[in-house]
DNA sequence: GTTTGCGATGTGAGCGCTAACATAGCGCCA
DNA sequence: TGGCGCTATGTTAGCGCTCACATCGCAAAC
């Protein structure tokens, strides 16, 4: 036997008494090789313990078995979940993923992000950057580069799995309203986000619809840290009774802030989260949210990819049929209630606990 | 120009007017080459665009530049965000990531991660999966496959990055001891996590060298929902006035139950939790917890596998020389106080809010 | 009995690159 | 002035695979 070097197609030619094509046709599935051959193949290949080459395959026939996933370098639940869905998806499928992390979240960041995953060879992209400038920089994308993207609802410059935000918003604030709340503020994730615009759009409207008027919408960036700040800023305005939070990590920040305030959550005030983060349920008090499916997303980024790159360049440029979106739930647990009759009123018990 | 096809090495070559062999001369900044033709074909690789196919440079020097990650499929803190700094680190050193997750973590787990990753011709493996299985299953490892692993303490099958989490669980404990406690429960990880004893070893050292009596560890599994349950334990049998959680999130259940039992932290019992999750200052209390330096793990990996990397597998069968650990660090918040005079006994005034 | 057709196999080229060697051109010394 | 050694470049042969095509049987069809 062989030392050292690893055994290559030849070297099961030779011992299952074939040409390498034969070989080849029985590693890639191909019919007309006859049931014996095969089998003789097979055995072959399980005595040498072989190995293909993806490189070589790659080189050959110009297409590897790498997905490329371009992601945000935050530790964001979504994001992750996300991903871990796609690798998940993509090993059914037979592929690797290959991920790039982007350092800055604009034009030039995405490119580069990109590059290095075409640099790579990856036989398709997945972008999970659901950002206003990602999804500007993703209609410069060349055709012959097969990708999907996640959540960022781009007019047809990629193929998009999305989940519906302003049905999740909308859930979210309908639970608020039907509580009796008249006046529910919104504490949204960094503006150019899509997802913070999605949900924004579905507050305002289910706002809207119930003949509600809409506050102002406070500006976040995902983090507990900037959920405590808009927090604070409630507190010390009084009167708030609702808040839809744009993810639990802000919900979470807010609560705290609340606490510090003497604001009980949800006796004086009612919040609804964003994701249904697993710790979600634990809070105190545990949160009341809005769940994403991000399994299913992942599944149906890979779905769409493979098609994609499974069928001819040329005919991609045909418009991407619209991908349904995933619709979220809502899942109400204790930081919600119906509003005291008074509302709070602000700084009316302080401790710092 | 040519429509279509990206231009290749040949191209760059004709354009240069030198030889194919010139340009990779060039593109792999071999010094034999004159500046300046060197700026020549540098300029024609600009005017063509030119990308290296990695394939084929992989092929030809049996080499890629794609680094494996191993992980857990969980979407854990710590594994997360060593993921991140593997990834930030390796695209400094001009390597690419790929991920498989562990859906099983068992021997078999392990190997089929291994494999799919060295099916797509990785040049190295480093392996996030601090589990006694996993740490097993590096021993089968072909010497002539890279790798190192992050936080199992695998006498010398791989070298082997860790936090060194024995000095971390004493640095909690330590802080509980010197606050006048003399009983420190301890909520651990999975039994069969390699973090998971280190934590058991340096808390049941703090107690030992403190003269104090370690009860019975109470087996967690870093969910929340573990972290609840071993509250509501702990809540039960009374007095319990210190506990150590394994990681932050068990804190967080740990304060949830705590809470709906009516035991206040830190007043009735202080908290430590490991790990500082960006949450941990905005919890009710605040959580006093240990820091641990991912993104430092993360670049002595790559370090670490770059080095294996560009060694000549021969020389690989050396002892691998050890790599010193990374130390964590004690963040003290609100979550630990000294022990009331008289402790806490259990169900003293339940409330559910 | 020759032809046609088709299923099973083999052959050669080439994917885009690098390693190893071959060669050309130059200055330098004896 | 020939020969040496040096540097800058070109040439050739793969890396391990797949593609396109050629070939070989063997059965059915005339």
């Amino acid at each position: 036997m062989n030392y050292g070097r690893a055994a290559v197609m030849n070297d099961v030619a030779r011992l299952a008494g074939v040409s390498h094509q034969t070989v080849s046709r029985v590693l890639n599935n191909r019919p007309e090789v006859s049931e014996s051959t095969r089998e003789r193949v097979l055995d072959a290949m399980r005595q040498l313990n072989y190995r293909p080459n993806a490189m070589a395959r790659g080189l050959a026939n110009r297409r590897s078995r790498l997905i490329g996933v371009v992601t945000l370098e935050t530790i964001l639940y979504g994001p992750a979940a996300t991903l871990l869905g796609i690798e998940r998806a993509a090993g059914v499928e037979g592929y690797g993923v290959s991920i790039s992390t982007l350092e800055r979240i604009d034009h030039d960041g995405v490119l580069s992000a990109l590059e290095s995953l075409t640099d790579q060879s990856v036989a398709g992209v997945v972008v999970i950057a659901p950002h206003g400038a990602v999804a500007r920089a993703l209609h410069r994308l060349p055709s012959s580069v097969a990708a999907v993207a996640v959540e960022a609802e781009i007019g047809g410059a990629v193929p998009t799995i999305f989940v519906d935000q302003v049905a999740g918003a909308r859930k979210a604030v309908e639970h608020l309203i039907q509580l009796g709340h008249r006046k529910v503020w919104h504490v949204s994730g960094p503006p150019d986000w899509l997802e913070t615009r999605g949900r924004i759009e579905g507050w305002r409207t289910a706002l809207a619809d119930a003949g509600l008027h809409a506050p102002a919408v406070i500006a976040g960036d995902w983090s507990a840290r900037s959920g405590y700040a808009a927090g604070l800023q409630l507190a010390a305005q009084g009167n708030t009774t609702a808040v839809f939070a744009g993810n639990d990590q802000m919900a979470l920040g807010m609560i705290r802030a609340f606490h510090e305030r003497g604001i009980r959550v949800p006796d004086d005030v009612s919040i609804v989260g964003f994701d249904d983060i697993p710790e979600a349920m634990y809070l105190c008090p545990p949160l009341t949210t809005i769940r994403q499916d991000f399994d299913e997303v992942g599944r149906r980024c890979i779905a769409a990819l493979v098609r994609l790159i499974e069928t001819d360049p040329r005919d991609r440029l045909s418009p991407s049929e619209p991908v349904p979106s995933v619709t979220p739930t809502l899942i109400v647990r204790e930081s919600t209630a119906e509003p005291c009759a008074a509302g709070h009123s602000a700084h009316n018990s302080p401790r710092t606990q």
